[in-house]
DNA sequence: AGCACGCCGACT
DNA sequence: GTCGGCGTGCTC
């Protein structure tokens, strides 16, 4: 007898392990990665076939039959199968959450067939049609659709040619009767708009930056085992030219190429380079595609005929085989991190499925992350720089501006003089302008004059946010929205007032200093409908809007060559967030938001505001010198033991009820401390062991408490983390508990 | 996640 | 006496 051991489809820890099965006879060809229909308790799930076997320790009195396969073929790889099972161990996820990534959602439970059309033929010979055609002469529609047909050798579907000859449904029939007219049920591949109709363009000549790399990575490929590779280069350098180059390398041996892009960065211009290199070879995978065009992509992939994908985060789990090439671009990105279960980094699973491949994996950024720039000069990665733009662009000049000084010397306003002087002769010249406002910190918020009290979120412990548009206070956490009270529910005074610079404040200024120039915004508000976002850029490049303001989101990816001048508001909100990475962070948009400017013929400047000239990330960035920010980063990273010296755990603690939440969290530190005091080598590795409410103490009515631990990088760290894993599991209470590795803030 | 089994309160 | 509350435990 075959056994086939099965995880079945249901996301519940008690679950969440092999269950036995007998194969029946007809079934005895189906693999592992193949999902099927078994009945479970008393209904019918389906399940994924992991391993299969000639044994069982399971009674047989218990053991219950596979009842069919879903789908044909395995709707897993054998690959992804084992990374599924890697992911489990690294993430401490649910094996079922790691393999429902690897399966578009419309898949299961059946929701989504293939979409099938009649497509229909001339079933005799031009001749035939023809002669037919004068007999017809008293049907004058089936007379017409003989005639489209005509023109269609390769068939037509039912739909269009009824559109273009105007028969009806009736009309048609009658000609299939008399043996005219053939249809076939045909399967359509719903592609994403932008991947359609595209004229195929060439591979450009390189330059010599471009050649070395493309040079280095081909060779990689004939490699066992290659090092990965990181590319730093500067923004305007061409590096999507060299993974275009490298991937048809790659294409060539025939082995298929991932390539990754921030969600944010994956727009129709960005899909449309790729297509037009590679047409339908290419596969396009991010969450804006309908659940049909998600369905359909994945299968061109599944079948081979697409060996190209490009996609956001999730598309690591594309069912690509005999990878020879993943590109991470923006690898400093924080969006390759998953932020809710499974938590996965993208970054590692893309070099999980690397290593299983013999694959070569190239990360790309302007601004390498810190912990990735550390790795490469210690040699994990081969470091490959592009310093140059291409073409005559050069990287903007930076003008600082001293904020506290504007303060002193009378101007109160958002908008510094040199930044009000530069938007005017930038606009005089008819050229565009983007400013960047970072939200954070910036936003408006609403307390009393008397008692002081904030207005607060009644789910959330934060300030809630003031918007004009309809005189509303939001919530940025859980988009509850309240109005505005007219006294206050603290302390019942009438006198409420506004406080802070909102990305509103900021186009009321600039209304009034530039009253007839026409000005966009671009945030979490007006980009709220579904291809909104795409309209505002779409005005912008138009020139409709001469300035656009915005949040983070302006700052990546954003290409035109009409903006000169880039004005950052103000950018201390960032400098000192409580999160070891925000220096980076900081870092890091202002050289993505200043490679807007000056990336067409026309130079390029920038205009940082800031209350802190003098820190060393508004320094470096002033002379776009990542190599000095590194050099002064890392060395206050090892001094504080910041990743990469030392890894920060956190285990969050949530419950309705704020006690439970506490005595949780409280269980957990003290099981630590046990575990810990049960192994005494292990106490040297951890640098800071404590337990305290979240710093955003309640959110979605959620009470939160939170376990945090700072240890060494060492061989330690590894088991510090599944030790503290351990410690979160059964617990008494009905919290909920949440494992993150190095967060990204401690919100 | 479902669903049955099982042991203590207010009702015909 | 019974109906039913949802705590506990199982599903190959």
């Amino acid at each position: 007898m075959t056994y086939a051991r099965i995880i079945v489809d249901i996301a519940h820890s008690q679950v969440d392990r092999l269950f036995d099965y007998c194969l029946p006879e007809s079934l005895l060809s189906l693999t592992p990665g193949t999902r099927v229909e078994v009945p479970f308790g008393r209904s019918v799930t389906e399940g994924f076939i992991m391993e299969l076997s000639d044994t069982t320790d399971v009674p047989a009195q218990k053991l219950k039959s596979v009842r069919r396969a879903l789908e044909e073929r395995p709707a897993l790889l054998p690959q992804l199968v084992e990374t599924a099972q890697w992911m489990r161990r690294q993430y401490h996820c649910l094996l079922v959450d790691a393999l429902r990534c690897m399966v578009p959602a419309e898949m299961r439970g059946e929701r989504v067939r293939e979409k099938q059309i009649k497509q229909a033929y001339l079933a005799v010979s031009p001749e035939e049609a023809g002669a037919a055609m004068a007999a017809l002469k008293r049907a004058p529609r089936q007379s017409a659709a003989l005639n489209a047909l005509l023109a269609h050798p390769d068939g037509i579907p039912v739909c269009e040619l009824s559109a273009q000859s105007g028969a009806t449904a009736a009309a048609l029939k009658e000609l299939e009767k008399k043996g005219y007219l053939r249809l076939e049920e045909m399967r359509l591949n719903r592609r994403p708009a932008a991947a359609k109709g595209v004229i195929r363009d060439e591979a450009f000549s390189p330059s010599d930056d471009q050649r070395t790399a493309i040079k280095a990575v081909n060779a990689a490929m004939e490699q066992e085992q290659p090092k990965p590779f990181l590319i730093h280069g500067v923004t305007g350098c061409g590096k999507t030219e060299v993974y275009m180059q490298c991937a048809a390398q790659a294409l060539a041996r025939g082995r298929g190429v991932m390539i990754l892009v921030p969600e944010i960065a994956l727009t129709p211009q960005m899909v449309q380079r790729f297509t037009a290199r590679f047409g339908d070879e290419a596969a396009v995978l991010h969450s804006r595609l309908s659940a049909g065009e998600r369905y359909d992509e994945w299968c061109r992939i599944r079948s081979g005929q697409a060996r190209v994908v490009v996609g956001a985060r999730s598309a690591v789990f594309a069912p690509l085989a005999h990878i020879g090439l993943v590109v991470i671009d923006e690898e400093h990105e924080q969006s390759y991190r998953s932020e809710h279960a499974p938590r996965y980094d993208a970054i590692e699973v893309a070099a999980h499925r690397c290593a299983q491949e013999n694959a070569v994996l190239v990360l790309a950024s302007a601004t390498p992350s810190v912990e990735r720039y550390w790795r490469a000069n210690m040699g994990e990665y081969t470091l490959l720089s592009m310093p140059r733009r291409i073409g005559s662009a050069v990287l903007p000049f930076v003008h600082v501006v001293d904020m506290r000084r504007e303060l002193k010397e009378g101007n109160r306003g958002v908008l510094s003089r040199p930044l009000v002087e530069n938007l005017e002769t930038c606009l005089s010249r008819g050229e565009q302008a983007i400013l960047l406002l970072n939200r954070r910190g910036h936003s408006s918020f609403v307390s009393c004059r008397e008692c002081g009290e904030v207005i607060r979120c009644d789910l959330c412990d934060v300030s809630m946010t003031y918007h004009k548009a309809g005189n509303m206070l939001r919530c940025h956490y859980c988009h509850e929205e309240k109005p505005v009270p007219t006294v206050c529910p603290y302390c019942g005074s009438p006198y409420i007032r506004y406080f802070g610079d909102g990305t509103q404040k900021l186009q009321e200024e600039l209304a009034q200093r530039f009253p007839h120039v026409s000005v966009s915004r671009m945030d979490a508000d007006t980009t709220a409908g579904k291809d909104s976002h795409l309209q505002i850029l779409e005005r912008f490049r138009r020139g409709e809007d001469r300035i656009l303001v915005g949040t983070q989101m302006i700052a990546k990816g954003l290409d035109f060559p009409n903006v000169t001048l880039v004005g950052i508001i103000a950018v201390d909100s960032m400098l000192f967030l409580p999160d070891y990475r925000s220096a980076e962070r900081a870092f890091q948009l202002m050289e993505q938001v200043a490679g807007r400017a000056g990336r067409g013929s026309k130079p390029g400047r920038v205009v940082l505001q800031t209350y802190s000239p003098d820190h060393f990330a508004v320094k470096c960035a002033q002379s776009h010198d990542y190599q000095a920010f590194f050099d002064q980063e890392i060395t206050q990273r090892r001094a504080t033991q910041y990743p990469p010296f030392g890894r920060i755990l956190r285990a969050v603690v949530s419950s309705e009820d704020e006690d439970e939440a506490r005595e949780d969290a409280q269980e957990i530190y003290r099981r630590l401390t046990r575990e810990m005091q049960d192994a005494p080598d292990m106490e040297a590795s951890v640098l800071f062991f404590d337990v305290t409410p979240a710093p955003v103490a309640r959110l979605r009515a959620q009470f939160r408490y939170q376990v945090v631990l700072k240890v060494r990088a060492d061989e330690n760290a590894r088991k510090m983390e599944d030790l503290l894993f351990n410690a979160m599991r059964d617990l008494a209470g009905s919290s909920h508990a949440v494992l993150e590795t190095d967060p990204s803030a401690m919100l």
